[in-house]
DNA sequence: GCCGATTTGTCCGTATGTATC
DNA sequence: CGATACATACGGACAAATCGG
């Protein structure tokens, strides 16, 4: 539940405008105006209305107003995007999920490893591969790298739900930052034994760090998915 | 030349981190000893903080301090993110690019372009496909489909240059937000002709909507990248 | 072209809450 | 418990862009 009074007005704006209650293109009413709605100072607007600006549905025009830049989306593709864990995509696409776990061990990090997830040498890791199915086929190769001393009591049986639900419920680890980059890789010949993925040679793979509330990063992930179950929105704004 | 204090802030510190004045993993000043510094209050300080955090250099401690998690990154590859015209990006990786314009007409939006771009129907639009050259290798298709209205005098020996330098240097027009999305599809014919994609069958595709200061959308854009110089990179942060 | 009303952009000072140590 | 540090919120001031008369 947020109690932050931004948030109520980031969440309530951002359903109104999903509701098309200002259509694409219209102005919303000004600053001054959501003041006296919402009975807040004109900075909590600001706020509100600047984390809307980040996810591209509006865009603020000096002396003008604010311009609604959001259009409702056809929702074919699974997309991705933002932090999310795989459970919560698939339900969110309506899909019905399984996950199968293939690989469950602890190594210390040697220096290749180090050297390409950014852990310290040396460090105990638990190093697991599962497979993502929907709908009964294979389509996306997950490999987690976790900090083992961060993630204590981890099983199989847990990895095979939900990790991210041990981490937060269990654990009371919260996870704030991500950082990832998106590649196209040609697929390997594990990645053939593993997936269902036709007559493709080639797949899209995020990699990523993730940091907890501390700051430290206690993942390192690579997901490898299928060319057509992939689709990673996002929205830049310009800065000078 | 930002003449926003937060944004000179933002870019002090942002140099600093780059320089690695705080190694990752450490805490910066605290923001009233920042305050101190740059001689400003604490809400401008947390702005251009706050900045930074979106972008994957800092985190926020509550009640403890701001983590320094920027590492600084091997530049193998041809990185793309934020917006970035293809010649700001080649001359950041250090490449020589070349631009050959393939086609270059105007037509009006039909129903099938008018639901795929978000152009209204009827409009007269620029129709333009360009290959991208690095070291002579054809390696990105670009199609840009621009609203004829907006960019007036648009032309061929402009495309082949940098439509964005024109845009906005001499149409005066600025680019504000860029709403995308990235997946990967196969080759099509035209692909295997135009670009160098060896015995790849498939291709990194980002598409997107560009907005210009007025909140109109005046360009719809699909970029086909050879998988091999393709990277995009992103930083999430967790709303609960 | 100028002026004034409206609207967003930047910045400040202050107060209070909450997490960490 | 107190000191420190970040988080939220308010209110006010002035600048800058837009628009209509």
């Amino acid at each position: 539940m947020p109690k932050a009074k931004y948030e109520d007005i980031y969440h309530n704006l951002k359903e109104k405008l999903e509701n098309e209650t200002w259509p694409y293109g219209s102005l919303l009413p000004s600053e001054n105006t959501l003041v006296s709605v919402y009975e807040c100072s004109r900075n909590t607007i600001r706020r509100a209305l600047s984390s809307l600006a980040e996810e591209g549905y509006i865009q603020s025009i000096h002396g003008k107003g604010v311009r609604v830049i959001y259009q409702p989306l056809e929702r074919t593709a699974f997309t991705v995007g933002g932090i999310e864990s795989f459970q919560e995509t698939a339900r969110r696409n309506h899909f019905q999920p399984a996950t199968k776990v293939i690989q469950f061990s602890v190594v210390p990090a040697d220096e290749a490893m180090a050297k390409e997830t950014g852990f310290a040498m040396g460090e105990e890791l638990f190093f697991l591969r599962r497979v993502r199915c929907i709908d009964g086929k294979a389509l996306i190769l997950d490999i987690n790298i976790f900090l083992k001393a961060l993630v204590p009591g981890l099983t199989p049986e847990i990895a095979e739900k939900s990790i991210y639900e041990y981490i937060e419920n269990k654990l009371g680890m919260q996870i704030v930052t991500s950082k990832r980059k998106i590649t196209v890789e040609r697929a390997s010949k594990t990645d053939r034994e593993c997936l269902d993925l036709g007559d493709y040679d080639c797949l899209a793979v995020i990699t990523g760090q993730t940091f907890n509330s501390d700051g430290i990063m206690f993942e390192y992930t690579q997901s490898r998915h299928h060319p057509d179950y992939f689709c990673f929105q996002d929205t830049a704004i310009r800065k000078r």
